[in-house]
DNA sequence: CTGAAAGCGCTTACAG
DNA sequence: CTGAAAGCGCTTACAG
């Protein structure tokens, strides 16, 4: 007999299984096939069971369960951060799926750190999980050996492509970044700069940096390293600064590029104590199309990320590969560019050139 | 014996408390103790079953643990969306703490509906969750019943006051816009509007909304029904909506106080729309003191809500109160104004009369 | 369709 | 300080 942690005298002593059984006048195994799998016990001892069941408001406990079936009904999710809504989205979509499909989420969060991320899976493998969602597709090489070997069922999210086997869901980063830096060449942008969050090994930003990149050089132009801030987190006060340190670098810069709308939000109101105004002076572009980029001034040209999708997705596959199912290796949604108004022409060639 | 949900050929055997107590030639019991009270142990005896514990990378099961412990080291949290950056933030405090204290997180939201917070609730407690950790402070009374009935420690977070007995952790919310509305009425305000998502049954907001009253009324003014809009979920979008519709029934109002930054963002971004800047002809002013709060144009003026702080003092409160500890009944952080550019003097008296 | 029994992987009084 | 044994609350072959 062990002591419960917290034995107030108030508390009254949970119903277990076998008194269910007992009330039911059935044996435990019965009991138990009641609640797992109705339709092979006869429809007069079912209904008893269910009522005993109803009478002594019995709940199960999910932990036995766990032991003695090997499933816990639990699924486990390591994202980098909560404070980035289109994380924040995602989880909350994952989740409200995932209950709906009778299973329970074990939150993490890394602070974008695969050190902590390692330290979060391993956590959670202990508990026991069913299953495991994950952003991205850049890990410590121990957490893949550490899932493969336990057999756990896995996705990737967010990004296009899964380098580690595990089955991916989310949207392409490099074609949506090459789709907008497309457009931002077809306004006339000639000169680009870049704020991004690849200091970070994060493979999302690494293929915008890519997409960008690639739509330059299929133009023509390259991007030279001067052109490209690193910063650290995309918060807005990282934008700001990054675009004070790309234009005193560059000053003929006419669009930026963000990897991030917190960035791209923290760039208009830098280039703005400039006196650069969006889109006059200077086109700024975001990425995930968070709720406030349609509400600043000028609102974002970004691209929207599916955050919601890829979270029910998620869950919806994840519980599929728990059941034994095969996933498709990808799974891709459409990222949608959304042209709003912090782009938009570039401005006179010789009036920049005078200016510079 | 049971098949494992997924059993794949690569999946190797996961070493359990008896491959540990074997290879350091010793009993399940004293393995057992060298893991969970290594100071009764020989020191030679636990040298060798630290080392056997080392070479088969040996990692407990917690559910096994937790059902024979009665101890799961998991908490519950149920948040009424990740969507508001001040749950995420807190979440994420809350997370990192109980990590660190060798707790993990089981997360759940509820979207703002008492209903489904029950539901989560009841999911988690079948989980074994050691303690709980809730937002404000109107449960159904099913809930609450629950929870008592359990034993489970549990913890209010966000608020001021515990009308249910569980310890709370949080803010003055009533006093935070009893001072920021006193602010405005020495800055020459007489007409005030409120954006408020009281709707739900939300006791933050309500208390936010009692501090407004209250200030007003002890400076001799009333504020009618009609200068209230409710609106259902504290997102931009409605705060554009709550403008208008202020606006249009009262266009006299010189000071719009919102129970959220989201809100007072879109109130801002509708009086421009409407031709009326802010803090020129109109003061608005927020509450939460998100990311984006100091970054709008003008930027917001609100009460900071110390989301990080309150989420390790729920953690250190939560994991305190299931060491068997009391806790104080309520905890109480700072709520700062924050005075920024959305408000500012009263328009002359005489012209807005004149203008209505 | 139902029951008796073993077992899931641990912890913890109880003896020694 | 250590071990043998019971037990946590379930599920699931195995018989019947």
């Amino acid at each position: 007999m062990k002591a419960r942690a917290f034995d107030k005298a108030t508390t009254i002593e949970r119903a277990k299984l076998t008194d269910v059984a007992r009330v039911a006048n059935v044996s435990l195994a019965t009991a138990s096939r009641v609640l797992n799998q109705p339709v092979i016990v006869s429809p007069e001892v079912r209904e008893r069971v269910l009522a005993a069941v109803q009478a002594l408001s019995y709940t199960p406990d999910r932990m036995a369960r766990a032991l003695s079936s090997g499933r816990s009904f639990i699924v486990g999710a390591v994202v980098p951060t909560l404070g980035n809504a289109i994380f924040a989205d995602g989880v909350e979509a994952l989740q409200d799926r995932l209950s709906a499909l009778g299973y329970t989420l074990l939150l993490s969060n890394s602070q974008y750190d695969q050190q902590k991320e390692l330290d979060q899976v391993k956590a959670l493998l202990e508990h026991g999980v069913d299953g495991l969602v994950l952003v991205g597709d850049t890990f410590k090489p121990e957490l893949v050996s550490l899932i493969r070997q336990r057999g756990t069922p896995c996705v990737s999210t967010y990004g296009a492509e899964s380098r580690n086997g595990f089955p991916s869901i989310g949207i392409d980063n490099r074609a949506a970044t090459y789709a907008l830096t497309r457009h931002l060449l077809d306004l006339g942008h000639r000169q680009f700069g870049v704020i991004s969050n690849t200091a970070l090994s994060n493979d999302r930003s690494q293929a915008r940096l890519a997409g960008i990149v690639e739509a330059l050089a299929d133009f023509g132009l390259t991007l030279e390293a001067e052109r490209i801030v690193e910063i650290e987190k995309p918060i807005i006060a990282n934008g700001r600064a990054g675009l004070y340190r790309l234009l005193e670098i560059q000053p003929d810069i006419s669009a930026v590029v963000c990897t991030t709308d917190a960035l791209a939000v923290g760039a208009v109101a830098a280039a703005r104590n400039l006196g650069r105004e969006a889109p006059r002076d200077l086109s700024i572009s975001g990425f995930d199309d968070v709720e406030i980029a349609a509400e600043t001034d000028p609102p974002l040209t970004t691209v929207r990320v599916p955050a919601s999708q890829i979270g029910r997705a998620a869950a919806d596959n994840l519980v599929r590969a728990i059941q034994g199912e095969e996933l498709p290796i990808n799974t891709l949604f459409e990222a949608r560019i959304m042209i709003r108004g912090s782009t938009g022409d570039a401005p006179a060639r010789l009036a920049s050139s005078a200016d510079a």
